[in-house]
RNA sequence: CGGGCCGUAGUGUAACGGCAGCACGAGUCCUUUGGGAGGAUUUAGUCUGGGUUCAAAUCCCAGCGGCCCGACCA
């Protein structure tokens, strides 16, 4: 892509009124916009970061047997009743047809609504198990948006939902998603501590997160120095743990205390809302019984916002490869002459004949400076420069956002090696 | 939902109750081109509604909006 048709800008100042260090260069890069607290455009730049990150995630899924489906973002009151879930605080309730009453809740979550369809499919233990899942925007109307993509009130959810004969094999299958958890998180760049935590209004039973530490998270959790077990505060009561006590698993170690983001979630749902829905399966012994459910979640922005919280220095974001917009970010530095222009162009050509995602910056009139400003802001994982200097050496320049040295070579031994 | 801070041009910032100014951006022209270039010129703003006052960006009230702390949190 062109930068010179991009038409998003970057912002030389901090927004005045963000603290949080992923809204300020998000929005600074012109990857997103706010357009209300808590609610955001993803702009050009990162609409493609989403893209990444849906594709790793969709990728998993697949892998452990997920089925990508779409549900509506409408939801009738009667789907929340049967659940008891109609009256929440974070529901953004929308009126009904005739007397103007709330008749649907722009969707927070998706248990009733899928389990319902399930219902129509499912009749018999050889109809199970399965899991589906979708890409889709969740509203949840918070008291308090707050620390930039971190907590939205509307944000894209990869939300996954299984059905199974037994809880045992919904056990088998919840530490099935728990392994492409940590393999999507592994594969965005970021550690994620798997977390035991308390399950909200979704389900009675304890749960589990993947936390990334950081200290701007919103969550406090003990971790184990010596095993890595670690519980969320918010179940740590219970379990007599606290900052300093010997590990409950390993007995060695000693928790220490951390503050973390929640990127993911995996809940056992068991059987509330197959009992809710009547969904029910016939087992072996021709007797009827509930189908077992377990539900998964991965706020996308949220792990945008965490990318960026975690890989970032004093002079902009510095992407993973994997959830990099563009991998090469190519500048022509100095005045537009015709030949500058005409290398440029071949590295470009050559770059995206060679199927290598590049931003090319070949604004004009642009002076050098504020194009590697620009490019440190963005943080693409690799720079490549044009200039009269490399010109001269017939070479192209490279340097790595997350390294200081940069080297010339040339643009065949380039793409070979990255390729 | 309680508390605090704050709303001035696209962005960032000034202005004692007394002519709304500066920088960046954007437009035009000239010069410049490896770490946010220089000059000339143009462009564009006090969140909304009420009140106090000769006079309000400034003081008061209400609303709307943003950020932060807390509560809550899926």
């Amino acid at each position: 892509m062109r930068q010179s048709e991009l038409f998003t800008k970057t912002q030389k100042k901090d927004p005045r009124d963000e603290t949080s260090l992923n809204a300020k260069l998000l929005e600074r890069g012109g990857f997103v916009y706010k357009n209300s607290a808590g609610i955001y455009s993803f702009l050009p730049l990162g609409w493609r970061v989403i893209q990444k990150l849906t594709q790793i995630i969709r990728e998993e899924m697949n892998a452990i047997g997920g089925q990508e489906l779409f549900m509506p973002a409408l939801v009738e009151k009667r789907y929340l009743d049967a659940s008891g879930r109609w009256d929440v605080e974070i529901s953004f309730e929308v009126k009904g047809k005739k007397d103007r009453q709330p008749g649907f809740t722009l969707g927070w979550t998706h248990e009733e609504v899928l389990t319902e369809i399930v219902s129509k499919y499912v009749s018999s233990y050889e109809d199970l198990p399965f899991a589906a899942y979708q890409f889709q925007t969740k509203f949840r109307n918070e008291a308090r948006s707050k620390s930039g993509l971190l907590r939205g009130r509307e944000f894209i959810m990869k939300d996954l939902y299984s059905f199974h004969v037994s809880e045992g094999d919904l056990r088998r299958y919840y530490e099935k998603v728990a392994g492409a958890y940590h393999k999507i998180f592994q594969r965005c760049g970021v550690e994620a501590v798997y977390t035991e935590a308390a399950g909200g209004s979704f389900t009675i039973s304890n749960t589990h997160e993947f936390q990334v530490l950081s200290p701007v998270g919103e969550d406090t959790i003990f971790v184990c120095d010596d095993c890595g077990y670690a519980v969320n505060q918010d179940i740590s009561g219970s379990l007599k743990i606290k900052k300093g006590a010997v590990c409950a698993k390993c007995k060695k170690g000693k928790f220490r205390e951390e503050k973390a983001i929640e990127v993911g979630n995996i809940f056992p749902l068991g059987t509330k809302y197959s009992k809710a829905f009547n969904l029910q399966f016939v087992n072996k012994d021709g007797k009827k019984e509930p189908v077992v459910m377990g539900s998964y979640g991965i706020g996308l922005g949220r792990l945008m916002g965490t990318i960026v919280e975690v890989y970032h220095d004093e002079k902009g974001i510095v992407w993973p490869e994997a959830a990099a917009p563009f991998k090469i970010h190519l500048l022509v530095l100095g005045e537009a002459t015709p030949q500058l222009k005409k290398a440029g162009e071949t590295v470009y050509n050559g770059l995206t004949a060679a199927g290598l995602e590049v931003l090319y910056d070949d604004r004009e009139r642009v002076s050098p400076g504020q194009k590697l400003f620009d490019a440190d802001l963005i943080g693409l994982p690799l720079r490549l420069v044009v200039s009269e200097k490399t010109l001269a050496a017939d070479k192209i320049e490279l340097k790595r956002r997350a390294e200081k040295e940069s080297r010339l070579l040339k643009l065949e031994e380039f793409i070979k090696t990255i390729k």
